[in-house]
DNA sequence: TAGGGGAGCTTGTACAAACAAGCCAGCACC
DNA sequence: GGTGCTGGCTTGTTTGTACAAGCTCCCCTA
């Protein structure tokens, strides 16, 4: 059962992106919507919050809505998930584990997952037949089990995980920034030595709020980019000085 | 005037922050901080849906609420603007106009801002005395001429515009990879060519939807990067497929 | 001891009403 | 022609109420 002001985000979404509402026009008010759906206004503030949140319509008080523009927003699925991010494109893709090995938690980590021991795991992943990612990821220990029993070319890592043992990702904090390919990225991804990287470290909870992974995925340059919308009212955006300390 | 909410939003990132809801523990229910703050439920969750978005707490439903970090996050205008950063962070920090020049706009820009004619301005900025930006804006022709008013060394472009004609920047979009350092970015940034730089475009528009600049920024590895909190409830970032083509 | 069922708690959805705050166009006045 | 003000319109804030949906934990049973 979806609710009543998610229905009504669908349809004025899909008027936006249908044309109906063209970039750079007035949405109808409130209270017409409210009239037009037969719900109370307060729902319809829920439904138009949606897309304000989406970035596609910009509102403030006193002056009527207006269209922004008409970039579809990705589930929290397509974005933690490369095979459900590729697949839902319709690109070709792969992935290789290229290597794995249980240790003793550095302590970073056994800050960040809170936990003594991990498993830690080396993937490769291709699109459209390239090397374009490479994936570091550091599991807790109590996920650790459930990670090694799965193939080594794994489509979704994510999907096996939610359908053998119920772990559902559900919060995550992205650090983004460049750097240099090593030696061993080169090797893998095909480029040459000191070539851009567009680094994206991550982890990611559960519901709970209980760390399950740590993952530093450097992409080809050239081969993905982030896109995000922000506005006076949602920043979701954060700059921060990096680890290099000035005039120190 | 703030508003009851977002004062209710402010005592309780107060008491996160400051620990008395440390990370990972439960945050009272929505029935006790309403009496707590003798508020009406809906201004409760009003407040809390703040925190949420802003990634702090963690929501679902039949579920108490938890607390998921506490990183605070910044206003739309400190991400929108270096020296405002700079500031509020208490950097050294400074900037200087290399070189601008009207010129027609190219068929791209002319689509992004809705003029045929725009003005270019190429800026470097620093951070504690080392050059980590460099900055190509092109601007709208009706910001122009406000624009080349500023002083080659103007610290807040931002804020001189709002003082001098009163242009607030309200919505952006932004685009995230990495690219080499051209032999021009790595003679100003003073590193070498081909080395890795992280590369923000983003296009500004008004609260009415017009865009006013569309800028290619450039920052040295290392000395800033991005951070998003998301969740499967709000996500905010999109991973998207780059301009290489792939088999074709 | 393990499992199922349910009661109670907590968050989510929806409606209604009233007032506040801000925007904008049109009018009157200089 | 320009300027300033006002009144109506639109979005923002707050309260109150009722019910739905989902989670937790306790208790009972096998």
């Amino acid at each position: 059962m979806v609710s009543r002001y998610e229905r009504i985000a669908a349809e004025l979404r899909d008027d936006i992106l249908g044309g109906v509402h063209p970039v750079g026009s007035q949405l109808p008010t409130e209270s017409e919507l409210a009239a037009r759906y037969s719900a109370a206004r307060g729902t319809v503030r829920q439904a138009v919050a949606l897309l304000v949140a989406e970035g596609l319509v910009g509102s403030r008080q006193g002056a009527r809505r207006i269209v922004l523009g008409h970039a579809r927003s990705q589930s929290f699925a397509e974005l933690h998930s490369f095979a459900q991010w590729a697949r839902a494109h319709g690109y070709r893709f792969g992935g290789q584990v290229i290597g794995q090995r249980r240790r003793a938690a550095t302590p970073a980590e056994s800050a960040r997952l809170g936990c003594a021991e991990v498993l830690e795991v080396l993937r490769v992943r291709s699109l459209e037949g390239e090397p374009v990612l490479v994936e570091r990821t550091v599991y807790a220990d109590w996920t650790a089990g459930a990670v090694e029993r799965l193939p080594a070319d794994c489509e979704s890592v994510t999907e096996a995980l939610r359908d053998s043992i119920g772990l559902v990702f559900a919060y995550g904090e992205h650090l983004i920034d460049a750097v240099s390919a090593s030696a061993h990225d080169a090797r893998l991804l095909g480029v040459r030595r000191g070539s851009p990287l567009l680094r994206q470290r991550r982890i990611t909870t559960t519901h709970e709020g209980r760390p399950v992974e740590w993952s530093d995925d450097r992409y080809r340059a050239g081969s993905v980019e982030f896109s995000i919308r922000n506005s006076i009212g949602a920043n979701p955006l954060v700059r921060q000085a990096g680890d290099l300390r000035f005039g120190a």
